[in-house]
DNA sequence: TGTTGATGTAATCGATCGATCACAACAATG
DNA sequence: CATTGTTGTGATCGATCGATTACATCAACA
């Protein structure tokens, strides 16, 4: 299959920041103004103009919901640590040195 | 390669219902308590039980990702329709023809 | 210079969030 | 039956959301 493999560009979230670049670069990639994205999306400009510049983690859910699917962009959920994932292997794990304590954190309290 | 497949969690996510059902089904494979899970989020107990149950649109952005993080679960978003939106033509207006129809593509997606 | 387009900004307002504390339902266990 | 643990619920309260409308800034261009 792999066919996630074909999209090429594969950003991890890990913040409000994250989503906020990430919603800003795909806008630009399309070459659509904030106000299209807006209208597409259902939400105001004034709130595309805040996030994309902000990235608040106060925004709603639904709100970036419907921006993420207006920019066509996929976005997934697997879990972090015991999986060595190639796809996005384009970054260091050394970004994220905390994870790993987490990790055998969570697997100590189930196992005992 | 395809080593992501080898992991055999990969959730889409599409509405928040489904970051509701990935949250959950999460916190019990991982044998957490919702207690145990929200003290580890920093968020209260009550909207946990709440956004496994319904999966508020509402629910802030931050929240979400305090419990993603918790449960040690990675998030990430790539281009959905496989349209190769290049960064090469982004410079160029819509006129260019080596933009695609983003916009017949993207409102045939969300208008159905 | 004047116009067009994209972006960033302000004040206000109804609606909702998320935290908190205590309790009830339910299962498992002794 | 009594106890323990997990989950779901109610009411309230301060804080914030996101929409709206109009204007300012900046760049490009004839």
């Amino acid at each position: 299959m792999c066919t996630i493999a074909h999209t090429g560009t594969i950003m991890r979230i890990a913040s409000a920041s994250d989503i906020a670049a990430i919603i800003r670069g795909r806008r630009q990639d399309l070459g659509l103004t904030q106000g299209e994205v807006a209208q597409r999306a259902g939400v105001s400009r004034r709130w595309l103009v805040n996030f994309e510049a902000s990235g608040s983690t106060h925004a709603e859910l639904g709100t970036i919901l419907r921006v993420i699917d207006a920019l066509d962009l996929a976005v997934d959920a697997h879990p972090q640590s015991g999986a060595s994932l190639a796809v996005a292997s384009a970054k260091a794990p050394a970004d994220d040195p905390g994870t790993v304590d987490l990790d055998a954190l969570l697997d100590g309290l189930r196992g005992g």
